[in-house]
DNA sequence: TATAACTCTCACGTTGACGTGAGGGTCAGA
DNA sequence: TCTGACCCTCACGTCAACGTGAGAGTTATA
């Protein structure tokens, strides 16, 4: 039997870099589970603890909130053998594969459509410095003449943005 | 003067896809002021408040909280000139723009290690069926057997996850 | 002029993920 | 044994982004 050492939570706060009570709230939660306590009641880690927060924020990064990973830690617990459970895992991996594709598709959208913003609005510094905000909305100066705005650039030109 | 068509918030709400609560909140957050009301106190829009809730939309998705939002606006709103404001705009989204690409890549890691994670568990359905859920901590099967267990698995056969 | 459908303004409720004391025990070293 | 550092359990607070009525007024249509 390997020496397993046992820290108490300020330790295990200082390595995990989580406050106190984020490791309290996540055992409420019944996400991280002390080892043991010190019979006056203080919690008692090991090591896995560390490996454990770490995939908590690994899963929250991939859009779980705490209760889904509460459910999927249940569900886990709940299958009897071995290659069920890891079969579980693999298919909740799969599912949050997809949705974390299809959130990168989304996002390099948003990537082309700010740098497009920013390209445009590049074009704007050769304006007369002192044109009034109203003035943007029909700039037809030389550069922006053939860009067509966009609408993220658009948008701020509308309405109540302007005074 | 084009013909404005002024809409009320149900059809704004149904045009948008938010909901009427979501509308009035933007107004009381001050990131979407009606065009007008009507002597009775309806809300009236104009089209370009649908250019508004897309731009917050992406807004949102780049990882701007509404308050942002309204700060941004107040922002814009403050600079006297048309090219001033463009440039604040500019900025802002250069910022939001390596903001995205970062995010971009800690999602591209998480993918690869999800799909790691996938690439092992695969390997588990070749163990016996009925192999307790404690054995897979040091399961050697053959296909396992040169491959490292992925952080992500082996946070799940760990301590408390596994009775 | 009804009446149904729509809208108004409070104002409290909800979920997620913790923060922030209050008041009081526990542990290790001198 | 004593003291300072550490830890405990309530339990209320916070911020974001709305949800959910309640009770009452407004509009378009028959």
């Amino acid at each position: 039997m390997a020496e397993v050492i046992h820290m108490r939570i300020g330790e295990l706060s200082e390595k995990s870099g989580r406050t106190e009570r984020t490791l309290r709230f996540y055992e409420e939660l019944g996400l991280l589970v002390p080892a043991s306590r010190t019979k006056g009641g203080f919690r008692l880690y090991d090591s896995g603890a560390l490996i454990r927060i770490h995939w908590i924020s690994r899963l929250q990064e991939l859009g779980f909130s705490l209760p889904d990973i509460k459910e999927f830690l249940t569900e886990l617990q709940g299958t009897p053998d071995g290659p069920a459970m890891m079969g579980d895992l693999r298919s909740a991996y799969a599912v949050k594969l997809a949705a974390t594709r299809a959130t990168i598709g989304r996002l390099r959208a948003l990537e082309a459509e700010l740098a497009a913003s920013i390209d445009y609005l590049d074009t704007c510094k050769s304006c007369a410095p002192s044109t009034h905000k109203t003035a943007c909305r029909a700039c037809r100066e030389d550069d922006h003449a053939e860009m067509e705005v966009p609408a993220m650039v658009l948008a701020v030109q509308t309405s109540s943005s302007i005074g």
